[in-house]
DNA sequence: AAACGGTCCAACCGCAAACAG
DNA sequence: ACTGTTTGCGGTTGGACCGTT
């Protein structure tokens, strides 16, 4: 199998990106499309892999992107489809279509995280910690965490609900395979 | 004013799936 | 059916920036 050479190749060069290379990226994508991203440094002039271009365009070039602070909505969003979807960022990002799943990890890990941390629930299974759960305290903030928690599950039950219609949707639009037709095109199922 | 520590974001790396011959 | 190549994804890191001491 071997792994594509990409930016292991010499001269190529790697670190921020210029104005220049990004306005190069821009024109050359606007005129003819990215079509092969590995043929299109050459292209277009530009001394970067592949790989590192189609990143900079997804993420930083788009002409569809949003940028700066993220909406409570849009926190919302993010933290049921995490619930449902766990890491799979790209597929939250797929419900979120003018942020890149780069930004929402980014976001999740400096921001959603500790802040689920900080209200006692897991990140990861967003579920109460244990010592949340058992509120023994008698602390109202358990009281508060316990009916977030609430809230939460109740958002994430619609949210599957949701998903699950969509993928229907899709699998009978694009066909017969009815097994696979309740996952998405490229990550299957929902592993909660 | 300088040093230090913490936070945030852009970009890289490596793996696996998808695709093409 | 198999093999090699390309693309896409998620995890991780480097460094700039900002607030605090």
């Amino acid at each position: 199998m071997g792994r594509s050479p990409c930016c292991d190749k010499v001269g190529l060069k790697k670190g921020p990106w210029t104005p220049e290379e990004d306005q190069k990226l821009l024109a050359y994508i606007e005129q003819h499309g990215h079509g092969s991203w590995r043929a299109l440094p050459a292209k277009a002039g530009l001394q970067r892999c592949g790989k590192s271009c189609r990143l900079r365009w997804i993420n930083y070039l788009r002409p569809d992107i949003k940028r700066g602070k993220f909406s409570l909505q849009e926190e919302q969003t993010i933290i049921q489809l995490h619930a449902l979807l766990g890491n799979r960022w790209s597929g939250i990002a797929a419900h979120l279509p003018k942020r890149t799943d780069n930004e929402i990890k980014n976001y999740w890990n400096t921001h959603l995280k500790k802040r689920l941390n900080k209200m006692g629930i897991d990140p990861v299974t967003q579920k109460p910690k244990t010592n949340a759960l058992g509120s023994a305290t008698g602390n109202p903030k358990d009281a508060a965490t316990l009916s977030h928690m609430a809230q939460w599950e109740s958002a994430r039950l619609e949210a599957e609900a949701r998903l699950v219609r969509e993928s229907k949707f899709v699998g009978s639009s694009s066909s017969s395979s009815s097994s696979s037709s309740s996952s998405a095109p490229q990550h299957t199922s929902n592993t909660v």
